[in-house]
DNA sequence: CAGTGTGAAGTTGTTCACAGCA
DNA sequence: TGCTGTGAACAACTTCACACTG
């Protein structure tokens, strides 16, 4: 079934990851225009609300397929709608946690990610006063038990929040367990077989970034 | 005292965002080698142990002001302080956090954000369960009594860890409290004067690039 | 005219190419 | 030869300029 005609249905172009990025902020505007009962949304208006550039909005909306009516703007249900699918909300991935610390369990009963498209549906910890208890419903399973176990249930996604030494053998682990998207909280960088994806969020570097500037104003008078 | 000669006694030569980024990658990096008695490391080393283009490492730490010595490399001790230096992690930075749910928790306990520089002395709710509690030892104060208190002490970092709808106002209250830096984790954008540091940290931008890859994978074939 | 839509210009960051060095 | 260091080429994103539309 591989035709050559595969003409894209919705446009094969490459989306700058930048876009991507503020997808869920302008799908978090429109809900609360949807809220106030607003039909119509401008990109000027939405720059505004969201501190971006105009033009940029508008760039942004062509990714997703909708357009606009000059003058008026964009209907907000009709982007909601296409964002939503732009960026996969509706189909359902469920993850697996690896790490039920601190952050992993914030992370667990963060309400929302389930709207997004991503439901946590276990944890797994090595620590054995967690093993056997729930958080939010999630149960913590231990990790050495269920080593190989977790392979044959077919999760997509796979959330590293351990400390960092063991973030790279986990991340193996999940690969091992035909996991193909890693998402990792450890403040390392993960290798894997490049048709994994792997996305690294390093809360340090927003640290780091605060804390250069406070240095900066010190310097400057 | 605006004298015209501020020859900069480091240079004030504007470092990228991307590097000041990776420092604490670096950092860990640096850490890890130095507990494994390593005295010299080399670029290109680091770079393949983080991902990295080597020329891109050898640039962001000409930032840090260090050199090295051809066929050596940087001396690792060096580079930990001058890393620590250029991202202020020496100066102390008392931070006041507004919102102690699971995430505001889990950043409270969270260890590590003491070592870069970055205290959180106290938090605040307006959940009254929540109110008079300690998290690690971190008082949880009534938003409302401390309303106008909190700005007579002399906090730099205000952690905003709110439901989206209350965080633009909590940020207008930071303004208030002469805080100079703040760091947001509510899916919005914050507004504030232009002296003041934003830091938008959105989880979901990194979700949405997971969530959109793998619905690429799945139109790919 | 206040918007959309888009090609061109500008800016920023990354990667390449190579000189210098031990 | 394998590294540092740097200027130049390149790529990616953003911003500008402007034609088009109701």
């Amino acid at each position: 079934m591989e035709s050559i005609l595969q003409i894209a249905p919705k446009m094969i172009q490459p989306v700058p990851e930048p876009s991507v990025r503020r997808m869920p902020s302008y799908l978090s505007t429109l809900h609360s225009l949807s809220k106030e009962s607003v039909t119509y949304v401008s990109a000027p208006t939405i720059a505004r609300l969201l501190n971006l550039d105009p033009t940029q909005v508008v760039k942004d909306m062509a990714y997703t397929g909708v357009s606009g009516k000059p003058r008026v703007g964009y209907l907000v249900e009709e982007l909601i709608i296409a964002i939503e699918d732009f960026l996969g909300y509706n189909r359902k991935h469920e993850a697996f946690l690896v790490g039920a610390g601190f952050l992993g369990s914030a992370l667990i009963q963060y309400q929302g990610f389930r709207e997004a498209g991503m439901r946590i549906v276990a944890a797994f910890d090595i620590d054995k006063k967690k093993v056997g208890t729930e958080i939010s419903g999630v149960p913590v399973f231990d990790l050495e038990k269920f080593r190989d176990l977790a392979g044959r249930l077919h999760i997509s996604i796979g959330i590293i929040t351990t400390p960092s030494g063991s973030a790279q053998s986990i991340a193996d682990l999940m690969v091992g367990w035909g996991i193909k998207a890693i998402w990792n909280f450890a403040p390392v960088s993960i290798k894997a077989p490049k048709h994994i994806i792997v996305q690294d969020t390093h809360i340090y570097s927003n640290l780091a970034v605060i804390m250069n500037k406070l240095g900066q104003i010190r310097n400057e008078k």
